[in-house]
DNA sequence: GATGAATGAGACTTCATTCAT
DNA sequence: GATGAATGAAGTCTCATTCAT
């Protein structure tokens, strides 16, 4: 939980902005107060979401965790489904950024290699970027359109900006397994599979997202640095 | 007399025979349909909850599907809690008899790689048990029993298993990344990678899961032998 | 639980004897099973609707507990209700005769009262015929049928007898409240009053049925000698 | 967005203010609105229960009833249990304090009697809590709960202050019948045999509550003032 | 704008009744 | 005749959504 989860990137609906925006005082602070409420309810949506998946949660648990009356929630978001596919865009946006702009550093790649570990473990697995993830995988396909938002928006652009620097590793013999040029989803795999795990069997068993992610950065590119 | 409540009943279909078959004693009879009515309410409960998720699929729907009465799934299975389950442990189970034997074999660790890629394309990915899989994946974090029961009975064992013959194969020289034996995760990691791309994303970009795995397998055993 | 509640008094419905009995071996013997069964059942379903009432007993459990399969119910009781009618039809009956013919004695209305209590005791309130009564108090209003049979067989007769006999005893002088004689009903209301309350508050304050029975007699008719 | 589950809604009623009334200041309107809901609710389940029995009643018909919907029905009570306790718990709760004063008074027990009497067939007897005396009577052994609480609160004060009463009369020689002060119960007795009979054979022969009770008093105390 | 009581479709589950065996 | 698996109507309860206040 690093960081005021909430950017809000996405267009906001409703709210306001319609009319002229001048007597600022009591207007400019409505309109605070709204995205505050905004995101209160999105926070809390999803955590109520994360914990009991998008059909058991109960918007009158989500109306309760975010502080407002249920009916608040309908003039920020249209029904249920609005309203998870706003925490989705919302939270994963403003990080996509941020990622691209890892990716196109001209640094080595054994040092990007730990960067995005470090990346990934402090702005995903440790904060709810994490459950945003868990969400969309299983409740994916049940939001057609969100899935694909997500694809265009999140997956193409990362995994294209990683098939460039591969390639160009390749090219430029910095590493030898040129299959990750295909398959830049090896390097994934291990997020996934540390947030699946932590979700369902850490009672049994702990697992080191860091580590496991190391390991695997290691064996593609070798010894990796610490970030 | 009185009540004019109801009067219910309910003549029963014309006992189709869709299911079962043979002739043999009564009985024994009987009992064989019973069992393929149980087996055709799990099916069809796989489906539907592969489809809409375990809260959202309805029950009306999985006996439509299986060509049951509603009535018929709660003389097999005490609610809807308990069908669920049965999903999962019925068609697991004997899967990991399978995989144990797999990783028991003495073959050299290229051609295991091989044979356990080849394994979970035919055996996982391209049947149902990557439906039970996904659901383990999405469902799981509200049945702590059941992830108790799949870490105790599948990956614990699974696990065990490799981590093993890892060791035997680090130790002999025949493999160098040991942190594989820590960490047997990496090798299942594409796995689950591909059951939760296959769900959302084959639509805008197929992944081939076998392709996927020998690449993973390759980079962590080097050159894999075709199985 | 004295005696063995059933004498069956009414008609069978359809169990046999529509054809001419002449082998006697088996087929008297097959009789013999099949009122076995329907008295069984009648006492199985009396346990069970006495415990849960009506609507909430489950034909299911009169089944199991007369050790019998559900459809054997049908094949003696056309449906729930009809087996509700036959359990207080078949129960109550043989039992008017007797208490008729104690109110048709001559003894002396004193001596009378003590056997009245000691047969109501005896008769009713220690054995299931408690449960009956109360089943007609509590189900009655469901069953109009059922409390017509119930006031013309039952109640009309007794009441009957108790008004001629309680004439005679005013006419001779040998009691001196005359209201008995238009409501017989006092006599009786102790009795209903002990069977409500051993079914409600025995848990917090005992009843003595007899003790309180023998209060109203007292009351009623002086000195009661013990029967 | 996917679910084709549905896409509830229900406009509410033209909020016909059927119940309720008045102006006076929005909060308080509506609390008025929803406590008179709640008494209509607690109104028709007590007609629905009292004429088919708590198990056979419908909620369903209990909303209809009551004018309200079958969620409405929820917000004021957890379950049909809560609802049944409630009716009983509200109807008989204020009646307790009236009969106690009552029995306080010290006014000659012969009007006393007679006041007692019409207070049975005035507030009981030709109202609503008859039915709430019958349902607790035939339901009562399946709510040992509320059991305990009518015997607790109820019973146990009104037998109490009875006996204090009785044992007062006896000791001044008031009285003769001693064993009153152990089977205040005896009082009572008709009262619950007229409840009874009402309800079941009241069409074939009428019994008069008030004439009932007045010959049983009569018997225990002499002549009984008129009220 | 915000509230939350009210709505009612719809889900799960039970159980009286039937009928092939 | 006896069985009990199967049926499906009907009941209880939940919860997304609305709208008067």
């Amino acid at each position: 939980m690093t960081r005021p989860v909430s950017k809000r990137a996405g267009p906001r609906q409703p709210a306001s902005s319609r009319v002229g925006g001048s007597k600022k005082g009591t207007r400019q602070r409505r309109d605070e107060q709204s995205a505050a409420r905004r995101d209160a309810i999105l926070s809390a949506a999803l955590e109520e979401f994360a914990a009991r998946g998008f059909a058991a949660a109960r918007l009158d648990d989500v109306a309760k965790r975010a502080g407002v009356a249920k009916g608040t929630i309908y003039l920020h978001f249209r029904d249920k489904d609005a309203l998870f596919r706003e925490i989705i865009r919302s939270l994963m946006g403003p990080f996509v950024g941020t990622i691209e702009q890892v990716l196109q550093s001209d640094i080595p790649l054994k040092v990007l290699a730990g960067q995005v570990v470090e990346l990934f473990v402090r702005e995903v697995f440790e904060t709810r970027r994490k459950d945003i993830i868990r969400l969309m995988m299983t409740e994916g396909p049940r939001f057609p359109k969100l899935a694909e938002f997500y694809y265009r928006e999140v997956l193409s652009k990362i995994f294209g900006g990683a098939r460039k620097r591969l390639q160009r590793a390749v090219d430029a013999g910095e590493i030898k397994h040129a299959s990750l040029v295909r398959f830049p989803q090896l390097i994934a795999a291990p997020g996934i599979m540390a947030i699946i795990w932590s979700g369902l069997f850490d009672r049994f068993e702990k697992l080191d997202a860091r580590e496991l992610l190391r390991a695997q950065m290691q064996i593609l590119f070798g010894e990796v640095e610490s970030a």
